[in-house]
DNA sequence: TTGAAAACAGACCGGGCGTCCGGTTTTAAT
DNA sequence: ATTAAAACCGGACGCCCGGTCTGTTTTCAA
């Protein structure tokens, strides 16, 4: 039997940082959910990912679902905000704006060369009808996305002369076309589909008079 | 220690059927994939829904990968003939062709009371990214899918004299909104988007001069 | 200074996963 | 009748999954 050997000194101490720590985890999770889908990636990948104990991930977060369920409300709805909210919100028309984002969504594919697919979903297809958590917030930021969208429309000539549910129609049929681009972008791996209906949109934009 | 029991004689024969048995495994493995995903749905779930063996499962799939291979050849392409190739060709207009399809999705949406989503969109959106067999697969139902589309559009008033690329635009564009309307009704679990979708899509086709 | 909670580490567990294997039965060609 | 291939059975195998557990270190309030 061999001598216990001597244990090295530890030699950088350990500082806990919570919040950064959490937000390695989140970082993580969220990268591996959307190129490998949640039930594709293991809670030890996402432990190799961020560099992180068991321990650790499982103080922040007690369950798997727990941590996709941030993954939905800290990270898929703050994307969507990032990219489809706040910009049409911002924007001097509604044409110009949904023609932006989709072309540059599709600049951002092509020059990145893959293609994940649309953060929300992804999760949206894969957990929606099997978790009544998961739908339930996918829901919500579907909910939030559709109501932007038509706050905007309202603001447009069309808009303001139609009803709301009218305008609530629009906006569904906007997210609709999006959504099915980068379906079809996702398995061709190609922004082509966005550009297509980037054209399809700001035509069917100008002709429904949505203008402004 | 008892003795031993005498075995029971073998009542019933066994009777070699491997292509019914096929058909079992194919039926079962496509409704799983379709409600649960693919990764969600494991081999063990397979034999049992389907009461076959795990000898027989894997002497007909020799792994899960085939399993999922076969079931978007011979069920997600022809679920797709059947609901959207074939009626949209058949069809007496584009317009109403259109809006029956995704009607009459609606209305077995509603009455069944729940959505499984879009086959083909499903398992593109689990599948297509990670894997390149898969994403093949996936592909060239979509290529079929679109080509149809594509060659009823020609067909229209406006389709005669356009470009042949930008008929396959339109067609895509088809498609964008119909996978993107299913992921919506998969999330709500209601068939309405379906419906908004038939509703702004069958006006799009008229503004658009696809007459026939 | 002390005590307790929070933050982290890492080994460990039962279970379920996909797959494979030896053996038996059926089928069909010879 | 013989034989080989195909069809099918049922369980074993090894691996890895998500989750838990014990214990250590850090932090901070009292």
């Amino acid at each position: 039997m061999p001598v216990a050997i001597a244990k090295p000194k530890k030699t950088v101490p350990r500082t806990n940082d919570p919040t950064h720590m959490k937000k390695r985890i989140l970082d993580a999770a969220e990268s591996l959910f959307q190129t490998n889908g949640y039930h594709a990636t293991s809670m030890h990948d996402v432990m190799d990912a961020a560099r992180v104990s068991g321990g650790a991930l499982h103080h922040h977060f007690a369950t798997k679902k727990d941590l996709g369920l941030a993954v939905i409300h800290d990270r898929v709805a703050v994307s969507v905000r990032e990219t489809w909210i706040d910009p049409v919100r911002d924007s001097s028309s509604l044409a110009t704006g949904v023609r932006n984002i989709l072309n540059s969504i599709a600049d951002g594919i092509d020059r990145r060369g893959s293609v994940s697919g649309c953060p929300l979903n992804n999760l949206a297809v894969e957990l929606a009808s099997a978790d009544a958590d998961f739908r339930k917030a996918v829901q919500s930021v579907f909910a939030e996305w559709q109501a932007a969208l038509s706050e905007r429309i309202k603001r447009t000539r069309a808009g303001t002369r139609m009803k709301a549910n009218d305008a609530l129609t629009a906006a569904r049929f906007l997210i609709f076309a999006y959504s099915g681009a980068m379906n079809l972008a996702k398995t061709e791996q190609t922004g082509d589909s966005l550009r297509q209906a980037s054209h399809t949109l700001f035509q069917w934009i100008r002709e429904n008079d949505f203008v402004g």
